[in-house]
DNA sequence: TAGATTGTTAATCGATTAACAATC
DNA sequence: TAGATTGTTAATCGATTAACAATC
């Protein structure tokens, strides 16, 4: 299951996502065109995604909803759980705070980071800030392996190379600053400014057709 | 210049940036290395870029950086500056604000929405609260092309049909849930549990080699 | 049975990268 | 000149979609 493609690995968890409200709703089997219909991607799509995570239906009844929720956790999810931070307690550091409050259980946010005195020691959305000179010391204590980092552009390159030293395995980066890390480590980079720009420039574009 | 790759249009507001505080630092002409190496990415890939939007750097001196900016603003803004709102002031609402407050020239927000008493009339990063029933008409008041949704996953659906309804152009959805839009309206969505998933699983994946 | 569905291969589309001629 | 660089085509890689056999 190594060689999933990055789309579908996105699409699973989205998946995952919608199949649990439908179980929610206490439906138990659903189609392919269902999940597309939800998902607006194509039915096709939907089923060469099951199909790549060895998952089978059935004819008549479509995908059993328990199973492949559950599958998809098998191949998304660690076996352990796996414990994340953020660095960076402005707003949107509280927001994915905030995000992820008391939900997974396989995918928890057990420290935050700030360097502002009237943040560290308080309590977040049920996580604790610490002071970013703790940052390794907290993050081998907690044994966390991903980094959120929600700090200002400035500070970017300075805390990925912190977070790196410090022996994280993953970086999620929304600040507008692409970082530099070692091979061993997974980046992923989010950029709002850019998002917002390419909705404008097809706004746009499309005004003048 | 309508047949930019989307990949591409990401990069020019990417490179717009990174070059901008180029210019900052007093720097003139830049290589399309020493570009790739900022934004991590291949030198031929920031050729390739801009050779589609028609620029021509020198061999000895690599790109005008002054040039190189007013074009990619040229080519992905519009002449007159587009409006753009954010619906639903929670944090991550107000993260977007206070990162575009007072910053583009083309890009303004100049309107936000929330149901909530204490945030309407009030101002976040210089823009005024509107309550949420008032959407239709200030979004054709203010010209408001852009909706930035960052409201709960439950109310993602109605916003978007209030947006689509009020003749919105563009909608940035950062709402974990997929909403449906008219073809006419361009969608972009971003999902931080689906990013954060995906960093978990490679985490995890490159852990077992 | 007819119609709807799944699973899967092959074709297509889109994006990146390799290769290299031209130039200073 | 030799070395570094740009601009661009062709090849490759990755992702989506079309097509369709199999099944209930």
């Amino acid at each position: 299951m190594r060689n999933l493609p990055h789309k579908t690995i996105e699409r699973l968890s989205q998946y995952r996502r919608a199949l649990l409200l439908c179980l929610a709703k206490g439906k138990t089997h659903i189609f392919s065109h269902e999940i597309a219909k939800i998902q607006h991607i194509t039915a096709v799509q939907v089923r060469r995604d099951i199909m790549l995570i060895g998952y089978t239906g059935t004819l008549r009844k479509g995908y059993n909803i328990q199973e492949l929720t559950d599958l998809i956790g098998i191949i998304i999810d660690s076996d352990e759980g796996i414990n994340v931070c953020t660095v960076g307690l402005g707003n949107l550091g509280k927001a994915i705070q905030n995000y992820f409050s008391g939900k997974r259980t396989k995918l928890s946010i057990v420290a935050s980071f700030d360097i502002d005195k009237n943040k560290v020691g308080k309590r977040y959305g049920d996580v604790e800030c610490f002071h970013l000179d703790d940052l390794n010391k907290i993050i081998k204590e907690k044994d966390i392996k991903i980094g959120i980092m929600t700090v200002p552009a400035a500070q970017a390159a300075d805390i990925a190379k912190k977070l790196v030293k410090a022996g994280i395995a993953g970086i999620l980066n929304y600040t507008p600053k692409p970082v530099n890390v070692p091979n061993n480590v997974y980046l992923e980079e989010y950029d709002m400014i850019t998002s917002l720009e390419k909705v404008a420039f097809f706004v746009k574009t499309h005004d003048d057709d």
